[in-house]
DNA sequence: CGGCGATACCTTGTGCTACTATGCATAACT
DNA sequence: AGTTATGCATAGTAGCACAAGGTATCGCCG
């Protein structure tokens, strides 16, 4: 199965946020734990998301800086700012209120919003 | 507030067909229970869903016709088809997919997913 | 040492599509 | 008679996703 390609776009954004959210990290590792995380569902390519990482600086989201490990290639690590964690908490709102909207009409889903973040 | 352009075009198609799903029904007033359902949040303008309506036809995922009551305007009523109603239980997994996943990783939300379908 | 698969990052070109703006027409209210 | 609400439709552009291709290093296996 594949996701429609409307909600890629729209999760990807906040799901990058999020992971960043749990600590920094980089292009590659962050393409491997949306993976994991979806339990394989959602594919992303490189291609797809380093256009995205770049655009999070731009917007203030996270800072940004190569590192050279001893050991290993040197990787591009992402950190989230105070203003991405702003952003994140909004995105999240607004999912809120969509998720809402659909489970108010949803055929045989006694209101999935309840799950979201007032459980 | 206004919500982020990426998700309402991810739910846009599900959610108009939920509402097909609960009886047929005609553009006009598929914008207004759309603004009605998220408490004014989701403000689509009518070009924006003619657009999602001729396409829906075309998926055979509705039917539709002209209907002219003895009063008012003539208006193009749309209902929702046996693969529209498919459809709709596909997108409903979807959502649960990466709804499930951004929870896992949303701060501060035990696992939204689980008021989704499963609870 | 030779080769290959995994890791790691980046760019470009194009094809699709969403949205703004605009237009048309009728009904209802004042 | 004028204005607002109802109701449907399209055209043009501006923006973006995505596949494909490019660079480079590391570790493993024979």
């Amino acid at each position: 199965m594949h996701i429609d390609k409307d909600l890629v776009a729209a999760s990807a954004t906040p799901l990058v946020l999020a992971i960043l959210a749990e600590g920094e990290s980089y292009g590659y590792a962050i393409l491997k734990r949306v993976r994991e995380l979806s339990g394989g569902e959602l594919e992303w390519t490189d291609g797809m998301i380093y256009p995205l990482l770049h655009r999070l600086p731009r917007l203030g989201y996270v800072t940004t800086e190569w590192r050279s490990p001893p050991e290993g290639r040197r990787r591009r690590y992402y950190a989230i700012t105070d203003d991405g964690r702003a952003a994140l908490a909004e995105q999240q709102r607004q999912w809120l209120t969509v998720t809402r909207a659909l489970g108010d009409v949803w055929p045989g889903s006694g209101g999935l919003a309840t799950a979201f973040g007032e459980a």
